[in-house]
DNA sequence: TCGACACTTCTATACTTTTCGAACCAACGA
DNA sequence: TCGTTGGTTCGAAAAGTATAGAAGTGTCGA
């Protein structure tokens, strides 16, 4: 099955450029650690604390913010008049699985699925 | 622990900028399947036959090659005439883990690895 | 020794990306 | 209703990136 992974790599691509920004890498790190801060408080990421953090101005986060929803590693929902920013749970995994497949090819002794 | 996570940023925005470009991915993930092909004899991923399969210039190559170089992705060593190129298992770990932690910290109802 | 080969460096060009000011839209509170 | 605030869109400038042709370096084999 070799369309398989080349479906794949499209969009794992298109993560990595997504990520390959410092700023916006910042910015999906950010996320996540609002997340994790914000869990019991029903995570809601608000964008405007996150800015705070940054050294970049409105329109730029926000150019930056689209690309990461547009390569599926986040998503966001407006509440109100606030933003609110989920890190996609599915986007992890599939890099983790990636590199952990990798791994696994670099050095065939450690078999690890198994079914490949 | 705030600075060791900063440090690791900084090295994982280069290794995803390494990534982000197609035809570098490309490269990469060839010498990648490369390693696994050729384990028995070596493994030894000769820069010549991977170059076949892209559809690049030499020098276009190289340039990229320094890159994944540079983000400490893979190793180069000259042998003789030719280059041979390893994939560095340091740096998918290190991905893989980045990402394997993320996911933890989205999500806190999943203890994975307790330590830390 | 010489020529072919593998790869690199240099240089230039076309293209993409990042960035922000200005103007804009939508929602909330007074 | 109006001003303020959070965020977006537009437009443009600046910076960075990808790419390859030409020329260079080192290695091998004849």
């Amino acid at each position: 099955m070799p369309g398989d992974d080349d479906l794949d790599h499209r969009g794992l691509a298109k993560k990595f450029k997504a990520l390959s920004n410092p700023n916006r890498f910042q910015l999906f790190a950010e996320i996540l650690s609002a997340h994790e801060a914000n869990y019991e408080q029903g995570h809601d990421c608000f964008l405007q604390s996150i800015m705070a953090g940054l050294k970049i101005a409105a329109p730029t986060v926000s150019h930056h913010l689209k690309e990461l929803v547009n390569a599926e590693l986040i998503s966001t929902e407006l509440k109100g008049k606030f933003l609110t920013c989920t890190v996609n749970a599915e986007a992890l995994l599939e890099l983790e699985t990636f590199f952990a497949r990798a791994r696994a090819q670099r050095e065939p002794s450690e078999p690890e699925g198994a079914s490949r």
